[in-house]
RNA sequence: GGAGAGGUGGCUGAGUGGUCGAAAGCGCUCCCCUGCUAAGGGAGUAAGGGUUAAAAGCCCUUCGAGGGUUCGAAUCCCUCCCUCUCCGCCA
């Protein structure tokens, strides 16, 4: 959410930034809608404060053992008014919020100008395609030809958008998990997170995917208004929530792997061939909660955190830059990490990094102390991949197949694997 | 699933219809005293919002959430959520 004394005070400015994404705010209905919130509020307020005030008065009255029906007859009128005034208001107060939850966060300057995934910039390149002499196959064949990748077996317990690994190439996808993880506790000063894999709508609402995202989650029938969450940036990012930090308990940076879970609605006939695009995948997360001030910085070094996973596989990859027209709803600013796939000759997303400064904050009340002037400030959040597990797996079948098919396991996976070297069928 | 107890400020914890936004303690900040340290004394210290260009001031809201009763609710009534204890069931 932005903040709503920025809209009071600057909302033309609010408008041009967001048009930068190609999100249009209805300036005239927001501000008809401010400005009767305004008069409406400071209207109700008035009678709150005059009914507070007579029946402090009749107490007093009562304690004095005087006769209070006077006065209890000039009350009387006031509730009503009151009544009718705050109703109103409350409508008028929930229409404004709700246009605020539908607003995407402001971009940051340094974010490039661009209508879609075309437009991002390269920011820099680690490593190289690697040379086949002969021609590489894609995973799915790859998994196919080895027979440990099933989609017609998905979907038969299923549906589509589902996969079934098996043997060691289930394996493999395991110890890139645990590799991940171990990579970022160990060496990156990440605490390992377990949480719910199953959120409310409260939690949804702090991170951004509700309201306005409904349609991409899979939600739970039942009493309950649960959903399984679509990334575990859910769940740990709302770890903050409702609560104020001491400053010395910032920053903090944990990981989670977690299972995701995604209605893909709005991408009906995208990557439909293969396991790049799942309704479940597997994906270890990072997440930052830190100071304002280190918000930037700490952008660099998750980014940077993910990468070395991808460096130690010896994955070649790149990083961009999510133009206006591409970075999602509550990001600042995102870079993307894209790998090669020799299967598709090209760099496709594996791990996408964001600051979302206060945007979730304040829409979960994750606040911090600031030592400076000993009140409670909205912390910045970040996440990113650190990195899915799904697609790492293809990268690593792709780039390590052989021309028979077998696909080398990577040095840094193979303590994992019981010291296996190559997965053959 | 059955029975019971409870949810109050950064934390612990009093408070059962009116000068209660809330005692006390802890923590924190500032000051005093003490020639280091420790101890002691005093003062201050909830959050969110409105008004304002901003601040000060003033005002409003908030004692798990939502309704209700009342001139007035932390306190009474209803519904829901959550936590804890015991029983049952269960990985």
């Amino acid at each position: 959410m932005l903040d709503p004394k920025l809209l009071r005070t600057d909302l033309a400015a609010v408008a041009d930034n967001l048009a930068r994404r190609g999100f249009v705010l209805d300036q005239a209905a927001y501000q008809a809608l401010e400005d009767q919130r305004k008069g409406l509020q400071v209207r109700v307020e008035q009678l709150q404060n005059q009914r507070n005030v007579k029946s402090k008065s009749i107490g007093k009255a009562k304690a004095a053992g005087e006769d209070i029906q006077p006065l209890l007859a000039e009350v009387e009128s006031l509730g009503d008014e009151l009544k009718a005034a705050d109703t109103q208001l409350d409508a008028l107060q929930r229409q404004i919020r709700d246009l605020q939850l539908d607003m995407p966060n402001l971009l940051h300057e340094t974010v490039p100008d661009g209508t879609g995934e075309d437009d991002n910039p390269e920011i820099r390149r680690w490593g190289e395609p690697p040379a086949f002499d002969f021609e590489p196959a894609d995973h799915t064949d790859l998994g196919a030809g080895l027979g440990l990748l099933d989609f017609e077996a998905a979907a038969k317990v299923a549906g589509a958008r589902f996969a079934v690994l098996r043997g060691p190439l289930a394996r493999l996808h395991r110890a890139l998990v645990q590799y991940m993880l171990d990579v970022h506790v160990r060496e990156h000063g990440y605490t390992e997170i377990y949480a719910p894999y199953i959120v409310n709508a409260a939690a949804l609402t702090g991170t951004g995917q509700l309201p306005k995202f409904a349609d991409d989650l899979f939600a739970l029938g039942g009493e309950h208004e649960f959903y399984l969450i679509p990334t575990a940036e859910v769940p740990v990012t709302n770890l903050v929530r409702d609560g104020i930090l001491d400053a010395e308990q910032l920053p903090l940076k944990m990981t989670a792997h977690t299972p995701c879970f995604r209605s893909e609605a709005g991408s009906h006939g995208q990557d439909t061939r293969g396991m790049i695009r799942q309704h479940q995948f597997e994906k270890v997360e990072l997440v930052h909660i830190v100071r304002p001030a280190e918000s930037w910085d700490a952008l660099e070094e998750l980014t940077a955190n993910a990468e070395v996973v991808l460096q130690r596989l010896e994955l070649p990859y790149r990083v961009v830059s999510l133009c206006a027209g591409d970075i999602g709803f509550g990001a600042a600013k995102t870079y993307d990490i894209e790998i090669w796939l020799p299967g598709q000759q090209r760099y496709r997303e594996i791990s996408s990094c964001s600051n979302c400064v206060d945007f979730q904050a304040r829409r979960m009340g994750a606040r911090w102390r600031n030592p400076d002037t000993g009140k409670p400030e909205l912390v910045h959040t970040l996440n990113g991949s650190g990195v899915a597990a799904g697609r790492a797996l293809i990268a690593v079948m792709e780039n390590y197949q052989q021309a028979d098919g077998s696909i080398r396991v990577p040095a840094v996976l193979q303590p994992y694997m019981d010291g296996l070297q190559v997965v053959t069928a």
